[in-house]
DNA sequence: CTCAGCCGCAACCGGTTGGTTGCATGTCGG
DNA sequence: CCGACATGCAACCAACCGGTTGCGGCTGAG
């Protein structure tokens, strides 16, 4: 697996940067796919806003939607979850590397 | 520690949602601080562009930047980075606890 | 002292974004 | 078959965002 470039993450950790969009994230992750209408509700916006918020998150690639009946059921897609991590673990080694040649160059 | 909120969580996703911030928190990481002088060079936007978008991340809690002379120098903080780690750590377990009691579910 | 660097402030601009309203379409239940 | 429910599509809007230009103010080196 390659490392992460900030060209492919930044777009995954905008989708996340919104509280609408982590709450609709978090309420997926915890609840399992559900239908837009069930995921509008215990919102104070509209059904519409929320259906551009999920759309959003799948062209990060975030969620998959497929349809059901008549209603669409959305649910997660944990890879790019798991990617947008690793990208932070990336910068968290970088970053701590630096500390450490620093203290090294420091001590000398 | 208490568990991050999305309310707090969001704004800095935010500020890693964009190309430009993300490739400098990423120079910074590995470059140590840097004067804003020095950071703009090799990039192809305007000092101010930079100055702007490291006081998005100062912003977001992610950077923290100090005057020496007549330069700034930018530097960055971890602590934020961690929390938003953290919090995709949070979403990943719950999505996996979800996809136990679905594989659960769907056996009985 | 003077001048070149490094920086901050303010105004401005086009494009994106989060949100709304209105209407049309498809689908399930009785 | 018909009505209620779930969704999609399109237009519209104010606000925000990334970026620029122009200018003025410190600071350090010679």
């Amino acid at each position: 697996m390659r490392s992460p470039s900030p060209r492919a993450a930044a777009p995954v950790f905008a989708a996340l940067g919104d509280e609408t969009r982590l709450l609709l994230v978090a309420r997926l992750s915890t609840g399992g796919p559900q239908s837009i209408a069930r995921l509008t509700a215990g919102t104070e916006i509209t059904r519409q806003a929320i259906t551009k918020h999920l759309n959003v998150l799948a062209g990060a690639g975030l969620l998959r939607g497929r349809r059901r009946g008549r209603e669409q059921l959305w649910a997660v897609d944990p890879s790019r979850l798991t990617e947008a991590r690793r990208y932070l673990d990336v910068i968290s080694a970088q970053w701590d590397d630096a500390l450490a040649r620093l203290q090294k160059a420091v001590e000398e």
